[in-house]
DNA sequence: CTTGACTCTCCACCTACTGGAGGTTGTATA
DNA sequence: TATACAACCTCCAGTAGGTGGAGAGTCAAG
């Protein structure tokens, strides 16, 4: 019988841990001095921390571990366990290695343009969405204010509310900028077949998204920004461009107002 | 002016984390109600949300993340960061390689044996230690009774106690074996210089280590078991074997008590 | 006016420990 | 045998980045 400071000692073990391991039952001494509380071990129970260690090591959690050394090896369930783990091991490796493309691509654009730049691209999921649109080709960017009053007259005709922010997808821009412009609704409306306001759901999408907070006839740097980004991260486009205007300009100064809120989303995938 | 519920669906961040947020500092309403305490948000704070996520994304904490957006984006000291967070990345894929390589290895052991292992090898650093040894060629494993009574007989002429459990060293055993006998000591005790006994410093090293409970007739287990572990996981030996008795054998039954436990450690490194 | 969806604060919990305060116990030396 | 001093004890708090729930107040629609 030995105490805690040399099992420590043989074990490698901080005292501390030791303790801890008793507390929650993962290794408890041989025996405790009922007088003194003073915890003594068996060089017999090394074998078992060894265990111990080896597992934690394989990146079991010490709850799991318990379970294990409790119930006496299942084997089985040993080697399921053991095979999730590989799985989830090489996922973090894929995770780790995409962070590391993504903090090469920041130290390079910042080693171009010395300073951060003022926009931050993030991936993120969107939810699928029900909207009523109208889709068109508009000979350029601005002129999509007649695509605007058409739904919207055909929204008003139905008495149908917006349920967010609205939004334009652009299908294309070569050789003609074909757009569609969007309001998100609920899910169970219609609408009359004999216009061309139609109602369809927005699938979800993995999307990179960069917010432009400034005058539309500044958005170009947002685009810049991020398709830089899914470039330089080693992303695809896979799907129709999005803006969401999620501030939409004051009227009248509808290009300049530097106050509009513009989210411009990519749907992507990893190429 | 809008509200958390909506702010945290525009910018799919949870609201229990938006309020963590807001607790921490980081990312503080634009306004917040001091009859309701209802937060609200201003879509013009996106950017900053995202520049938040980007940055957390790329392994900053999120005090670092605080500082650096109080501090008005001092540019070197951001791209010091990130060189760190570069080299700490690369760290973590590497161990999360080994801890592969481990699950790996277990796994193809489960498969072959069909059961878990009786030896968990573990890595561990040992520290440097003092010890005071007699060497010798020696003709088989067990025959080192008379370089402990040297050992001994010397030590105690000397009156000097031992420190800890005492080990041989085997340096090499092809074509004979050549052993080390050893016992701990402290830092500053000397020995005449007239005797085979020598005291020296044995260095500190990162060995693979494995507990041995059983007779000493079944050591060959544990060997096989910690040399077969050292090759699956690319390590390599890198020094003397040694043997540790953490609990000698019964007076007599030298060989064969059950009770018996013995650490045996190969130093090693990565190959 | 009621219902139901939002929002608030406060508390506890998660992992695997680590650090410290304040109080015993064991051991070595004078 | 007295006294240091190391080793040990328990209990409490804190780490990072949240998540979950209780209980109460607020808002908008019908």
């Amino acid at each position: 019988m030995i105490r805690i400071g040399l099992f420590s000692k043989l074990s490698q073990v901080p005292v501390k841990t030791l303790r801890y391991y008793d507390e929650i039952g993962l290794l408890e001494p041989a025996e405790i001095d009922s007088f003194t509380d003073y915890r003594y071990y068996s060089v017999t129970q090394l074998p078992r921390l060894n265990r111990i260690l080896a597992l934690k090591d394989l990146g079991l959690s010490l709850n799991q571990i318990t379970l294990l050394l409790e119930d006496e090896l299942p084997v089985e369930q040993l080697r399921g366990m053991l095979r999730l783990k590989q799985v989830e091991i090489q996922q973090r490796m894929g995770q780790e290695e995409e962070k590391l493309t993504r903090v090469a691509a920041r130290l390079r654009q910042i080693e171009q343009e010395n300073k951060m730049s003022n926009y931050d691209v993030v991936i993120k999921k969107v939810e699928p969405q029900r909207i009523a649109s109208v889709r068109d080709v508009i000979p350029s960017y601005p002129e999509q204010g007649h695509l605007w009053q058409e739904l919207e007259t055909e929204l008003v005709r139905n008495k149908i509310k917006s349920t967010g922010p609205c939004l334009t997808l652009y299908h294309s821009d070569e050789p003609k900028i074909d757009a569609e412009v969007c309001e998100p609704i609920t899910e169970d409306v219609s609408l009359p077949k004999n216009t061309r306001v139609q109602t369809r759901e927005l699938p979800a999408a993995e999307v990179a998204a960069v917010i432009h907070h400034g005058p539309f006839n500044t958005l170009s740097e947002s685009y810049e920004a991020v398709l830089k980004w899914i470039e330089a991260n080693g992303y695809q486009i896979n799907g129709p461009g999005r803006e969401i205007y999620l501030q939409p300009p004051a009227e009248g100064g509808s290009q300049t107002d530097p106050d509009t809120v513009t989210e411009v989303q990519f749907p992507v995938m990893k190429s």
